[in-house]
DNA sequence: GTTAGCACTCGATGCTGTTGAGTGCTAACA
DNA sequence: TGTTAGCACTCAACAGCATCGAGTGCTAAC
């Protein structure tokens, strides 16, 4: 059996509803909507055809249908059409996300606070690629005796921070003069480049080789642990409360269990890159918790790379649509704001 | 009517019973506990002058008695019997907080971990109020034509960073040089005593007024907002879910959106300092929200200076007396980490 | 003063019948 | 041949009702 012109119609009806009211949709239903002029009975009969070719389910004999994750797959894939956001729309997520901090991680929590209102879902923002981002400046300001902090600034303004332990009785001076070495030699490189240019430092080593040793471990440690977490910044996290979905309260706990695992959220808005917009239905995103949820990430860039994730959480009964218009538009605001200072 | 011996003893019963249980408690589950010896019916009698004295609540005819807000009162003031923890679980929780990074919002990140993980209750824990801090060093890095970072290092090893404009051309040894006046003016001095050695450093301004004018700016802007929202930090947000008083989704949610309010945690967990440990119970925190919830507080010190607070957020049939060890606990570690730096 | 006994209350539980939304099938229609 | 009206059927949801049992308050006896 092949699916005509009339079943997708019929299909795209049903999920535009099934998304809007949560409810099992009936043959009735459909038909009295505007733009399909068939009765009932006819609709009932495409009906059975999509659900023996498994678009649809029957939660009971006497329900109405609900979309399967095949239906939702043909959906986004090819059924949906894209709705523009309204200018109105556009400027006001645009000035809440300006009007916030400089700081990275506050611009990213802004974001993600931006990304949950505009869509009533839960957002997740992991925070620019280290390795993708290139060193403007290296400081070691004194803190204590034999104990100093380490501050990285990079192009995208981000501050990376460590403590290190420093030689006995080095003055302040001392150390401007080590940082003023590193920002020198490390200057535009990028993070990833750290290790050859220490090498280098190392074997023409003037000052003491300990502590370069150090400071190297620490900023190698920083890039393997692909950061901490404050890394994965979670924004709305009771909107998906608000869903029938989760009316159950284990469901519930369960999920902002996951939203609680920062490494977990890490791996699953990893992507692979090549588009720019990746949706995950349901049990494709492999984590039985989120068995009914859908995961819609769009990336961001700090200058030239590609470096960050962005993306929603909701019900697999998400407004699509909106979603990736509202990640389409936040995606390019970020990056525009956080490419602000090269 | 007096609260004689025996209905203390029956009272404490009846809460500790309600704390484990959450169900309403009748007279023969308290006549059949150890230390009790008196039958169903006598009990049946004191729980009655109980509820007259506002002590008890009756959910309905046929169900056993709840403790009122009034019962709980008495009971953390004058019934409970402290319980101490034992050595197994204070290193566990010790191990825990020292593990992690020696960054302070590392720190109160993994104590408010700890703290959820140990009473399974949602804690809350304010960062050390600027105020009390003591400045140790302060540094401008070059960020970008015409922009620099300011960092703040203080004797608890907070850094506070913000992005502040320069004078165009000014070059990184410029910045350390001014770096090195603001610290040599204003080390040692409280945060709030920065607008003194402000003044007196713009009167013979070698450098240039503007950039100090700003500088001063940002610090006390600061000092002022009280911290922004990485300040107040929610540990285990989902452990209340737990609870039958939360099994209700709406609660749930109400109780969810407190804790996305940073503001309204911040003055939920001011307290008067006057004592170790204030108690809030249901609607002494004011907030309908949290009507059927109490808070417990304990503070921080950093150096010489109580200087934060630390919570737990549970339902008003909560293991109080667990809660206060975990928290007296926790506190002292909390500032004996914090000022290590000293 | 304490307790056994007993009638009483009332939420929880489970059973039953009814309702209504929705289906599938068949036969008539365009 | 595709479409639709009609109709019997299904089944979750709901309301009504009886039952059960945990727990009470009262009284009388110890």
């Amino acid at each position: 059996m092949q699916l005509d012109e009339r079943k997708y119609l019929i299909l795209q009806a049903i999920i535009d509803d099934y998304i809007l009211t949560a409810m099992p949709v009936g043959s009735r239903t459909i038909s009295r909507k505007s733009g399909v002029g068939y009765s009932p009975a006819t609709i009932r009969n495409e009906m059975s055809d999509l659900e023996e070719l498994g678009y649809l389910d029957q939660p009971h004999t006497s329900a109405g249908r609900v979309p399967s994750n095949k239906a939702y797959r043909l959906y986004v894939d090819h059924l949906m059409k894209t709705v523009k956001l309204t200018n109105d729309e556009r400027e006001r997520m645009q000035d809440h996300l300006a009007a916030k901090s400089k700081q990275v991680e506050g611009v990213i929590r802004s974001a993600a606070g931006v990304l949950s209102d505009a869509t009533k879902y839960t957002s997740v923002i992991v925070a620019p690629k280290l390795s993708t981002l290139r060193i403007k400046h290296v400081q070691l300001v004194p803190v204590a005796e034999r104990m100093a902090l380490m501050v990285i600034v990079t192009n995208a303004g981000i501050v990376k921070d460590a403590v290190i332990s420093v030689p006995e009785g080095m003055t302040a001076d001392e150390l401007y003069a080590v940082s003023r070495t590193l920002t020198e030699k490390l200057a535009d490189k990028p993070l990833e480049a750290v290790r050859q240019a220490f090498a280098e430092l190392l074997r023409n080593a003037e000052y003491n080789r300990k502590l370069l040793g150090e400071t190297l471990q620490v900023i190698e440690k920083r890039l393997e642990a692909g950061g901490d977490a404050s890394d994965v910044i979670v924004g709305g996290p009771a909107n998906m409360l608000e869903y029938p979905e989760y009316s159950d309260v284990s469901k519930a706990r369960n999920f902002l269990a996951v939203l609680e695992s920062k490494d977990t959220l890490r791996k699953l808005l990893s992507r692979d890159g090549s588009m720019e917009i990746s949706i995950r239905i349901g049990p494709e995103n492999q984590l039985p918790a989120l068995n009914d949820c859908s995961i819609v990430t769009a990336s961001y860039r700090v200058g030239d790379h590609s470096s960050g994730t962005l993306g929603i959480i909701g019900p697999t009964r998400m407004n699509y649509n909106r979603v990736i218009s509202v990640l389409e538009f936040m995606g390019r605001a970020l990056s525009d704001v956080l490419s602000e200072y090269r």
